[in-house]
DNA sequence: AGTCCACAGGAAGGGCAGGCGA
DNA sequence: TCGCCTGCCCTTCCTGTGGACT
């Protein structure tokens, strides 16, 4: 959009045929009287609320990190022994979700990096990217990969892989730090067998030395790894807590003035999103979409100022495509076990899984569907669960068995959606 | 106190697809 | 082409659970 040189008049020139800037996206068809004219023309012609989009973005790595010096210090000075050509100690960070942990990791390790030179790499896995890192055998294969070695996403033996990666992390002195990011989800699936090794590759290694700094937001996570990992891995231990709704304001406010001018909010608005951002665990993510979002729904409107009911509307917004996005994507069998759960839900509150079974499998009956064992489908229920699409806790029902008791996380307007969605897809 | 129910959930393994090297 | 390796999805088998019932 950018080539456009936000000038309406380029679209005149553009509906016309006539290219005025070489290289510039053509506008076919978008001729003066067609509806699409009109949106380019309003979007051009309106003042952003967000001169720089990218501020408000959570992959945006200030320069200052509002509430978290003690943790920037801290962190700093247990991987400053780079400098001198040591080997920092491995660190384990935990906090919840939106609470800076990544992006102090980042910071810190950035910021290193630039002093250290070329001695020092740092190399960033996220272990809940799927098809990443998310495996062992992807995990290794993800790193021979930032460090100049390509191998298949599948197919080598893993004794392979490890070479491979220790050749290649060892070509070259130097000092490596590994943040691998959503640590839980690696040893959830992979076991913590991969990160004994990676914890013990130091006595292996002739040239370089590997530092890990694992990053998680299960506090439990440590407590269930093999004493042998958790004693090389939390050598150092960061607990990140959440951040409260004045701390919330203070990292929008930075932002803000990063991303526009004070005087693109209306009064109210920041202590709001915080606020809502605060209920959430002090998620300053959350602030930050919803910010984020609340900007865009203003410029759609042609306001070049956030008001609080753009704030209602991001909130409503986040949800619904959370929703929306997390419904496509299940898999067939998911969908026929979500849909199964709302038309139960649509008579009784709560539902059980026995029931739930039972409409699913007639309506795979229906649709030709192959019907998944109960031992699958209570998987999947599981798998919704996290997702956050539903609710569910075990009870026990006495001499009537065990089950578990499956609640609609969904408002009734979300559930409407989810269930038109999944109504396309079955009818 | 023992039995029973309706599951939950762990472990093991089958089948398939993708990819490699011989 | 074949054997081997991987991840992934799934089934089968099994044990565990906890409160109502006998």
């Amino acid at each position: 959009m950018a080539e456009l040189k936000g000038n309406a008049n380029n679209l005149n020139a553009h509906a016309s045929g006539i290219s005025p800037v070489p290289g510039a996206m053509t506008v076919m068809g978008a001729g003066p009287k067609t509806p699409l004219y009109k949106v380019f023309s309003q979007f051009l012609e309106a003042k952003p609320v967000f001169t720089n989009r990218d501020a408000m973005s959570i992959s945006f790595t200030p320069n200052n990190i509002p509430h978290r010096d003690r943790q920037v210090e801290e962190l700093g000075r247990v991987l400053a022994p780079v400098l001198k050509g040591g080997k920092p100690s491995n660190v384990f960070i935990y906090g919840k979700t939106g609470t800076g942990k990544t992006l102090v990791a980042k910071y810190v390790t950035g910021e290193l990096e630039k002093v250290a030179g070329g001695k020092l790499k740092v190399v960033y896995v996220n272990c809940k990217m799927k098809h990443t890192a998310d495996t062992e055998y992807r995990l290794l294969a993800q790193l021979a990969k930032e460090f100049g070695k390509n191998v298949p996403f599948t197919g080598l033996p893993t004794d392979m892989i490890y070479r491979a990666v220790f050749e290649a992390i060892d070509s070259v002195p130097q000092n490596i730090i590994l943040i691998v990011d959503e640590i839980d989800s690696l040893i959830q699936k992979a076991g913590d067998e991969v990160l004994y090794t990676l914890t013990r590759i130091n006595g292996d290694l002739k040239r370089s030395r590997l530092s890990i700094i694992g990053i998680t937001n299960d506090l439990g996570f440590i407590d269930r790894l093999d004493p042998r990992v958790r004693s090389s891995l939390s050598e150092e231990e960061m607990v990140f807590p959440p951040y409260n709704a004045v701390q919330l304001q203070d990292i929008l406010k930075e932002r803000l003035t990063l991303a526009a001018g004070k005087e693109s909010v209306s009064e109210g608005v920041i202590e709001k999103c915080a606020a809502l951002a605060a209920q959430e665990h002090g998620d300053a993510r959350r602030a930050l979409d919803l910010m984020r979002v609340s900007g865009e729904l203003a410029e759609r409107a042609g306001e070049s100022q956030i008001a609080l009911r753009h704030v209602d509307a991001a909130q409503e917004k986040i949800d619904q495509d959370r929703v929306i996005e997390i419904t496509k994507a299940q898999p067939k069998q998911s969908q026929a076990i979500l849909y199964s759960i709302i038309q139960l839900s649509e008579k009784d509150k709560s539902v059980e899984t026995g029931d739930v079974v039972g409409v699913y499998n007639r309506l795979c009956n229906e649709h030709g569907l192959k019907p998944l064992t109960q031992r699958r489908v209570s998987d999947l229920i599981a798998e919704l669960d996290m997702f956050g699409m539903i609710q569910t806790r075990v009870i026990s029902k006495g001499r009537y068995g065990r089950t578990r008791i499956i609640e609609l996380a969904l408002s009734d307007a979300l559930r409407e959606k989810a269930r038109q969605l999944l109504k396309d897809v079955f009818y």
